[in-house]
RNA sequence: CCGGGAGGCAGGGCAAUCGCCGAAGCGGAGCCGCGCAUGCGGCUGGCGUUUCGGAGGAAAGUCCGGGCUCCAAAGAGCAAGAUGGUCGAUAACGUCGACCGGCCGCAAGGCUAGGGAAAGUGCAACAGAAAGCAAACCGCCAGCGGGAGGAAACUCCGCGGGUAAGGGUGAAACGGUGGGGUAAGAGCCCACCAGGACGGGGGGUGACUCUCGUCGCUUGGUAAACCCCAUCUGGAGCAAGAUCCAGCAGAAUGAGUCCGCUUAUGGCGGACGCGUCGUUGCUCGUGACGUCAACAUUCGGGUAGAUCGCUUGAGGACGCAAGCAAUUGCGGUCCCAGAUGAAUGAUUGCCCGCGACGCUCCCUUGGGAGUUUCGCGACAGAACCCGGCUUAUAUGCCUCCCGGAGUU
RNA sequence: CGGGGUGUAGCGCAGUCUGGCUAGCGCAUCUGGUUUGGGACCAGAGGGUCGUAGGUUCGAAUCCUAUCACCCCGA
């Protein structure tokens, strides 16, 4: 098994604190399609770090946690397709409805693009 | 069988793969201490692995009540707010139970902020004569004037009176019916009925109720209008609060005046003045702290962050006992989420429940049984913890009761 | 966790404290007039479960209770 893949998430690959989240959404550059939206920018490690917001106006709680295990899902199952070295920070499209498929897509193919996007280091 | 009423329970299941949070263990890694050393002991937002545990009946809304923590103190008064039949339950409540009164229903049952209006103040549009020290618009009544008409009876007009029986208005008009009485009337008097006050007796812990007597006493509504009465409430909240503390900025002390003591350019104590703070509506009482700056000396407070608070509790299920019940007592037994950008999951398959179209079989309309496919499976996510209340909720199940129909 | 506010015609608001007068005002809509036509202007009309449900009262947009939705603060 050394080449079996990597599918844990531990906090290492999170971001944890109010100023990462700020320093994201205030510096970061943006993505979008129709199912979800992602601010990124350069980590400072080769690791990708996910963080997820959800607002208040997305649903009530049920559908909020829904949002975010299946955006975190999406996130650790492919994290050996992602670019590497990013600090992504996902939310939900406004108006989108939460579909398994469609967001497993969405974080592969806007985090590629977003690669591309950004100068490296 | 049909219709209705009351209450309760459950809130999809199993498996596979990949994960998340916590606890405990093991392995290895790093660091620290001891030791000459093999090694031993301890520590760790770290790595791997094993085992165990991991959302709800409402976790929700945040409408009440507590525990807990802090606010120098929770002292007094005022203000403000809440509650409002009685008795009980409880840590407490605006909750719960039983009962009383009122209203609704054929009934089972349901609803009920239900203290005080003969303490005071206020309010009642429109209509109506009048809306609360009662009052005379129409009507009714006798009297006076003799003004008008008439043969007269009498009628009309005027005047000041009597009258709440009749009229119409209104949500509401100062008890109801009958009789007597009277000029006409009126609880003015009488009988019965309704209510009230007072007194006595029976029942009940009590709310209240039954009953007897006396008084003609009949005094309206509204307090979810002000108000009065009784009872209760200090405030803020786990982002409370405690501990360790980067960075940055800074703070404290020495030194207001006077007096006293003294080990004497200093130190200590007291008084006065000024200023600041403080229980979070106000006041009072009782307090705490400071005494310009420059300069010197010394360091505290505490932000980010981390740790604790953080889950053993008015706890759960069971049994026995007390009580109509809410609930309580005793016994042994169990340990059952603790996250913090925030875990408790994602995907797939099978089963389960319900519905629809179709097919097959049974059969008297109509239903029953089986089955393929498809669809649906609610409301909703712990954030310090409990007790309630309220609201949301697919579907299925259970118990008791009432009315009607029917069978034996 | 704590505090505050709003809900009335299609839209924006008043009326709520102190219950009754007609639920009013502006914009918008419709009809008519004016104009060659349109705009503007003039005249008139329609449009309301006063968020919802109970209660108090003779009477409730207004008072009380519960509830729903939305918005804004503070730590």
């Amino acid at each position: 098994m050394p080449s079996e893949s990597n599918q844990r998430f531990p906090k290492q690959a999170r971001i944890t604190h109010q100023r990462d989240f700020e320093l994201v959404f205030r510096s970061g550059t943006v993505a979008a399609d129709n199912v979800l939206v992602v601010h990124a920018i350069r980590s400072e490690s080769d690791r990708c770090r996910l963080g997820i917001s959800i607002s208040r106006r997305v649903g009530n709680a049920v559908v909020r946690n829904r949002w975010k295990r299946l955006i975190r899902e999406a996130f650790r199952r492919q994290q050996d397709a992602l670019p590497a070295g990013l600090d992504m920070i996902i939310r939900p499209k406004r108006g989108a409805v939460p579909d398994h498929d469609a967001i497993r897509r969405s974080v592969v193919y806007l985090s590629k693009k977003l690669d591309r996007r950004l100068p490296n280091k």
